[in-house]
RNA sequence: GACCCGGUAGCUCAGCUGGUAGAGCAACGGACUUUUAAUCCGUAGGUCGCGGGUUCGAGACCCGCCCGGGUCACCA
């Protein structure tokens, strides 16, 4: 084991020896605080010299020892505060901890606060308890204030290490800690905002017989006792819509869906799905919930996140560059109709195009291996090529053909067209939704379309699901249901480049 | 899956047309009792992603592989 450890790991090794050594345990079991780093800071009154005693706990981040005399910072979740420890305060046995203490330790430390010569806000260190040595050097950069501003030198750069050692990433980067407080803060408005309209939130299965609810590859797994096949699901859609027949009026559900695809940049194997369905709505209605979730989810993300809304304590952390651009919602959103737009933008009748003509225009806009696509799948690569991509605003798509939503009723006046909408901004999908479809019949028909494309090698399409449509038989409510992808909404709100950056631990190769 | 870029000390990086591996920070020893990228003196630290090949000699050149980032494709 010893000789698997760098040089620092050994003097770090060498220095937990010496605490025992000297009967200093070197992990705690817990430190009474009064104040985090934040609050510490603000009970020394403006223009005061001396405040209070505190206790307050966290990481080291920062050591200058100067001979008789040691400058530190010391780090909580949301902010730090300077330590001055003295040896003519502290007595040389307190003080043989403190020569013993590194960058990374975890310590807890009790005394005055003070203003020191520069104006900075110090606690002058009377005891320190060693919370949890820190026997593994963690990466810190040095960071550097210039014009009120934090620059980062030399600091823990590497996506791929971040992404590995997420807690690595956290412990060093406050704005890190800020981005997945904000994400969870978003989470629970939404919550909020369903319980307060009467959702009841429920959990359904993960591991299922049969998958369903969109079309996607599964990922695979074996029951033992039962030796059977089990599916980790793709969707909820099926499971909720269950309960709305069994009289569960207004479900949701967080929870992750996985799909065995490719991962890149807007593509994890696991993400967090939102799906929620309410009896007795249609997609109208559903518009307005999702406007209204969208101004709950932005208005929590711009709580954590929006520099004048952070504490100065807090933001003094921050680098400048962290700051996200967030996005300014004023619902209600413009509405466009999926087949008008897409003609305006075409400058012809797609519709009218037989498949040849239609193939045409695909390959003309630019979509790839148009001669293997089916009419709906080239009908949706040109919409997107010519009219989601350019949505920057968030904007409804309504009204899509038949041929293009399996899953949706249609459109009352007009059968070509069904009730469905997706809202789209910065050229990307951020919700689905449709007046869902209850007329057993018509599903069963559409499965069984379905399980033919499976039978004929489409990995992507499902089977018939014989219990769904049971429940269906019994009579099921009419409903708008809508689906929200979360860590897409929380790119869009903060401005995110790659999934992986909202996604605490990402899915990676093995090291 | 295709293409481009990258992998060198704990971290961030340099290393020229091939000639025995470098810096800053971190670490260790010393000086320093209000510093803040502390400063000053000194020391130590490397399977150059892995495996082959070319060569008197490879971190560098060639082939294969692994891992990551980016772009594109796929993901109705």
């Amino acid at each position: 084991m010893s000789e698997d450890l760098n040089f620092v790991m050994k003097a770090r090794r060498e220095k937990l020896a010496a605490l025992e050594a000297a009967g200093i345990a070197p992990f705690a079991y817990g430190f009474d605080v009064t104040h985090d780093a934040g609050s510490a800071l603000r009970a020394l009154a403006e223009g005061a010299e001396e405040g209070p005693v505190v206790r307050v706990a966290g990481r080291l981040v920062a050591w200058r020892p100067h001979g008789k005399t040691v400058f530190g910072h010391l780090a909580d979740q949301w902010s730090r505060i300077q330590l001055y420890f003295r040896r003519d305060d502290l007595g040389d046995q307190v003080f043989t901890l403190v020569d013993l203490l590194d960058l990374g330790d975890v310590i807890g430390v009790s005394g005055p606060l003070f203003r020191t010569r520069t104006g900075e806000t110090t606690i002058r260190v009377e005891s320190v308890t060693l919370l949890a040595k820190s026997l593994r050097p963690l990466p810190f950069g040095k960071e550097e204030r210039q014009d009120d501003r934090l620059v980062r030198h030399s600091g823990f750069a590497d996506p791929e290490q971040r992404y590995r050692q997420r807690y690595a990433d956290l412990a060093v980067h406050p704005e890190v800690r800020r981005r997945f407080v904000a994400r969870s803060r978003m989470i629970s408005a939404i919550r909020r905002q369903l319980d307060g309209l009467g959702y009841l939130e429920v959990e359904t299965p993960v591991l299922q017989p049969q998958y369903g609810g969109a079309a996607a590859r599964p990922f695979l797994t074996h029951h033992n006792t039962l030796d059977m096949p089990l599916y980790l699901r793709i969707a909820d859609e099926l499971y909720l819509k269950r309960l709305v027949v069994g009289g569960l009026e207004r479900v949701y559900e967080v929870g992750h869906d996985f799909r065995n695809e490719g991962i890149d940049r807007t593509h994890n194997p696991e993400f967090t799905m939102l799906e929620f369905y309410e009896a007795w709505a249609d997609y109208g209605v559903m518009m307005s919930r999702v406007e209204q979730l969208l101004v709950a989810a932005s208005d929590a993300v711009r709580d954590v996140l929006a520099p004048e809304r952070i504490p100065a304590a807090e933001r003094s952390v921050l680098p400048d560059e962290s700051h996200p651009a967030m996005p300014v919602l004023r619902p209600p959103f413009p509405r466009v109709e999926w087949v008008p737009s897409l003609h305006a933008a075409a400058g012809v009748e797609v519709m009218a195009l037989d498949t040849p003509g239609l193939r045409g225009v695909a390959e003309r806009v630019g979509v790839h291996g148009v001669a293997d696509l089916s009419r709906p799948k080239l009908l949706d690569e040109v919409f997107q090529a010519l009219v989601e991509c350019r949505i920057e605003d968030p904007t409804f798509v309504i009204d899509y053909p038949k041929e293009l939503s399996p899953l949706a009723k249609p459109k009352r006046g007009n059968p070509e067209l069904t009730e469905r909408f997706e809202l789209f901004a910065r050229g990307k999908e951020v919700a689905n939704a449709f007046s869902e479809l209850n007329d057993p019949i018509d599903q069963r028909a559409r499965l069984e379309a379905q399980a033919r494309l499976k039978a004929a090698g489409d990995e992507e399409a499902v089977g018939v699901d014989e219990d769904y449509l049971r429940a269906m038989e019994y009579g099921m409510p009419p409903m708008g249901g809508v689906g929200i992808g979360i860590d897409r909404l929380f790119m869009y709100l903060t401005d995110a480049a790659n999934i992986r950056d909202v996604i605490l631990f990402p899915t990676m190769r093995p090291e």
